[in-house]
DNA sequence: CAGTGTTTTGCAAACGTATGCAAGAACGGG
DNA sequence: CCCGTTCTTGCATACGTTTGCAAAACACTG
């Protein structure tokens, strides 16, 4: 219980000036003759003076928190992007507050409210859908949205992906180049626009090979649903030659199930393929053939649409993708034609 | 555009009753008619208006806002234990305000000087050390702080960590029990109590039984660091029978690189075992023993022990340990005398 | 040195809420 | 019906900043 709470008053005091010069000295962009700056700057330091943000916040209207609205963490994919945005904010000023919620539109509406609650600057959904009155809401209220990893049909809310439309349609062109005849396809959760767009990719790049898919079904983004739909596949009479799994962390769950459950070869006796290119996916043990999501690039571009829109007031939502490669790993076997 | 701001004084005029009265109906525990609560509210809900966070944190001196300082999300272990601790948090109307930090000690110092600017009411250090003039500024500013799975010697600084002696003792006296007579070590991070603490209760171990450690290394908990000494344990003439890895985040890329690098079986060649427990540790590519860390009750106490400091004041640092199970799977050998 | 233009500075009014204080309303008991 | 007690309510102030405004200080130029 020192010194409980020094204001910019008291430094003002010690200084010998008034409580706006100390202000000035410590809001970027203000005047201040070089004598008192020194002035100011010692007195601060001697009191371990720091600017109140609370205060400051409520002056400025602007908080410098950002607000995270993330539903589940153990997709590698979250946490990884978590920490990059974190980095990337923390550079600029910005902060991150935390918000967990799951996908029904009841707990994200009450997530939401709390956020505004705190004044945020800006909210970035990850893994999360919104509804457009939700999108609006938060337009009336001024507060630039930005969606991570998922789009919004007719909303005027901006989101950066990566091409998952051209991701789907690559893996089945590559698939069908590796000669496998019967594709399925443990697909993303049908509510996300991740999912629905791989998954119209896949079709596409099928059809495109005069394929048609050998099934679908929704893994839900599940671990457990995903395993489940592996096994129900090669239960069958005649079963797939090829999975595509809808992100990677299906997709270990998959490999897990046909490896150590029902004793298949991969690739050999089935292939697999899967989105996001999380770390894990490049560790031997799954050594995990994918389309790789430009981690980096999107959360850069998050960052940028997200800062444009406060800092500019620039309220165009817009759409960014980005396209990423396939990595071939492990999983899959060399395409025809292909030497090695 | 739309309703730029809308304040207590908004609701009141339209209630036809004062702002204080607006502010009481918000206020949980002050008083007010059942008539003027049901008057306010109703505007209230007509205009859309919550009460403003930043404005009441700056009279209350509370934000309901938790720091937490977090070194790296790529151990499971740590988004694990930010999803646990947001969701309890959430629950009692607090939230995170996330800080990524190195290990090193001028980024800690920044990051904390940055966490007082904003009033948080609280700060949890995850996976970092804080020097002990760092902790004392948080006490001198009425802060309470509580690390998270690491505690600091001397500091009073409340900290929830597992038993990490018992826990390496455990491990050293099963391993011994399958026979094993070569025991390595792939230490955690000698700068952190963890690491530390598991080590010494792993000699401890080995020293009951008459052993000593076969090697002791520093894996940094670096995946890299770790998989390098596995290598150049395996090089050497006579090889360890058993290593016991500092976590699983490290347990993982050893196993990689003694199975799909140098060809060896596990547990036949050699067993492993690891400490957390995380999720990847139960899944079949891995099936990995190792000592559990009882996430829940961690986190559990870790909100509870912060909650009381803010909430009562009580300022006497805790130091709580909860011991975890040692689950026995696939990489390791059965102890001798034991029918399965 | 007067006159003009440019900085620097202090004053005071915000920002949106909580709360001590005193006055007013409601209520209950005799 | 009156008085004492408890509940409600409005007024005004405080929290720690930023910022418009006007006065003061300073810097130049001719």
């Amino acid at each position: 219980m020192a010194l409980d709470k020094v204001t910019s008053q008291h430094v003002a005091d010690r200084a010998g000036v008034s409580q706006s010069a100390v202000s000035r000295v410590f809001t970027p962009g203000a005047s201040a003759s070089a004598k008192t700056i020194a002035k100011v700057k010692e007195a601060a330091a001697e009191l371990g003076y720091r600017p109140n943000m609370m205060a400051r916040a409520m002056i400025t209207g602007k908080s410098r928190i950002i607000g995270l609205v993330v539903a589940y963490l153990d997709n590698q994919f979250y946490p990884a992007a978590l920490e990059h945005l974190s980095n990337a904010l923390q550079a600029k000023g910005y902060h991150i507050l935390v918000f967990t919620a799951g996908n029904d539109q009841g707990q994200i509406t009450q997530v939401i409210e709390e956020l505004l609650d705190y004044q945020v600057d800006g909210i970035i959904t990850a893994s999360v859908g919104m509804s457009s009155n939700l999108t609006k809401r938060c337009f009336d209220a001024g507060i630039p949205v930005v969606m991570f990893n998922r789009a919004q049909d007719g909303a005027d809310v901006g989101s950066v992906t990566s091409a998952n439309v051209a991701g789907g349609r690559s893996i089945a062109e590559f698939l069908v180049s590796c000669g496998h005849t019967r594709i399925a396809h443990i697909s993303g959760w049908e509510g996300s626009s991740t999912g629905r767009d791989r998954l119209q990719g896949f079709t596409e790049g099928l059809a495109g090979a005069g394929q048609t898919p050998f099934a679908i079904v929704d893994g839900m983004y599940d671990r457990e649903v995903a395993a489940k739909a592996a096994r129900d596949f090669m239960m069958q009479e005649v079963a797939p030659d090829a999975i595509f799994v809808g992100n990677d962390h299906m997709a270990f769950a998959v490999m897990d199930t046909l490896r150590y459950d029902l004793g298949l070869r991969i690739p050999d006796d089935i292939a697999i393929v899967g989105y996001d290119d999380v770390p894990l996916a490049a560790w031997a043990a799954y050594n995990l053939t994918t389309v790789r999501q430009p981690l980096n690039r999107m959360v850069e571009a998050t960052v940028d649409m997200l800062l444009a829109q406060i800092d500019e007031g620039e309220m165009a939502p817009r759409r960014v993708e980005f396209s990423g490669p396939l990595i071939q790993r492990g999983t899959t076997l060399t395409p025809k034609g292909t030497t090695t």
